[in-house]
DNA sequence: TTGCATTTCAAACATTTGTATGAAACTATC
DNA sequence: GATAGTTTCATACAAATGTTTGAAATGCAA
């Protein structure tokens, strides 16, 4: 009822702040002059700046987490129930860096604001992303269906690295073009999501499980 | 000449609260009580709270470099100037895991520190960051050398890899602590040091460097 | 229209923060 | 032991920031 207008104006311009500057540099009276409302709109509208920020992120993170589930199940599905590990985590690493790399006049605000929240947490935010773990003991529960005979243990630190390879790539981008001096395209989005998915299944399925760790640990000289 | 106390007392009580608590939280007159010194002593002997951040973080910074390329160093020599691969990668990720991971009762201020910096960017550190790349230059140079086959792109993305596996999981220690309920050990660091550095070696030596990822990104179906 | 609830607005509030100042205390040199 | 340079200290400053307030405006139903 009445006008959400005030409200989604204050959204979509913090939204498009935070993207560009982050959070430390932006303060209320910035939202609400790019917003064109007035100051106490946001204490009206949504409680305190923390509760802004909130609910920003967990906007953008059910529309992440929905859409990696439904790659998940169409993945499942067209495995009768057992998606292959790549397809897993095509799954898990996908909806982030199709989000938030790219050409980057193509990014999209919300793709802009994740980056933003992968480079400098803040408190609202953090407190949010402990919830996060259901959500991946899903993947879990999809990597042992396609993974039967590996142990849980292996399967935490695939999935692990896959998202740590994943989210660094999001944060570190502008890292990797200058070190590689351009000859790593960041843009190609789907070359990278392969990238990973490759490197992270590679760790999953070679070797057998248990021996793997205690093997390398002894025939390696320690340095 | 006369007396560094005071300087030392604010970098130790700084670098400690930062430690603890995080830059967000901790102010100038939380660092002066910690050190039992003056409020102006901060600006009088560092000229600015960032100019302290800076200073700690390069500090530490220093340390961690000096120590990677020691090791790395060591690998090169060991191997008459061309290194195994396992060798360079466990001399970049070597130090910063030990460093910030193990039991926590034992982790020094340094690391909880520089786990701090990982985890939430400030802007007098981010402007530092962007030295780290001629350092990382030489880790390259050192890795084109242990695998002389391989393309530039290659190794950029190996080494990337195996930074981002390490960084996150330092950042995420608790987050992979609590999804596996405890199973994945993140106090045995040469454990998760040999996991990062196995996987990340997988993925610079599996298949030739040209093909790879073309051919994958043709036999794979999308979903 | 009248009356009631919702929303907007300008202004003020109350803190917190990093930094600056100028005098006092201290140190070392001659 | 006087003097010059360094360091410490209490205090003040200035600016920024999130939040609150109470009145005005607006929307809506009877």
């Amino acid at each position: 009822m009445a006008s959400d207008q005030t409200r989604t104006a204050i959204l979509a311009a913090a939204e498009r702040l935070y993207a560009d500057r982050g959070f430390g540099d932006v303060t209320l009276r910035d939202i609400v002059a790019e917003a064109n409302v007035n100051l106490a709109a946001v204490n009206y509208h949504f409680g305190s700046k923390d509760e802004l920020i909130a609910e920003l992120f967990v906007t953008r993170s059910i529309q992440l987490n929905r859409e990696r589930l439904r790659l998940l199940q169409a993945a499942e599905e067209a495995g009768d129930g057992r998606a292959s590990i790549d397809a897993i985590l095509r799954a898990l690493v996908g909806p982030t860096l199709r989000g938030c790399l790219g050409p980057e006049n193509q990014r999209s605000t919300a793709a802009r604001f994740m980056i933003r929240v992968s480079i400098e947490s803040v408190p609202p935010i953090r407190r949010i992303r402990n919830r996060e773990i259901d959500h991946l003991r899903k993947f879990i529960t999809a990597m042992r269906r396609s993974l039967p005979g590996h142990s849980d243990v292996e399967l935490y630190w695939g999935l692990h690295f896959a998202l740590a390879m994943a989210q660094q790539t999001v944060r570190d981008s502008e890292r990797l073009t200058k070190l590689s001096e351009g000859k790593c395209d960041v843009d190609d989005v789907e070359g990278i999501i392969e990238r990973v998915v490759s490197v992270a299944a590679m760790a999953l399925t070679t070797g057998d499980a248990a021996s793997k760790t205690p093997a390398r640990m002894l025939a390696r000289d320690a340095r």
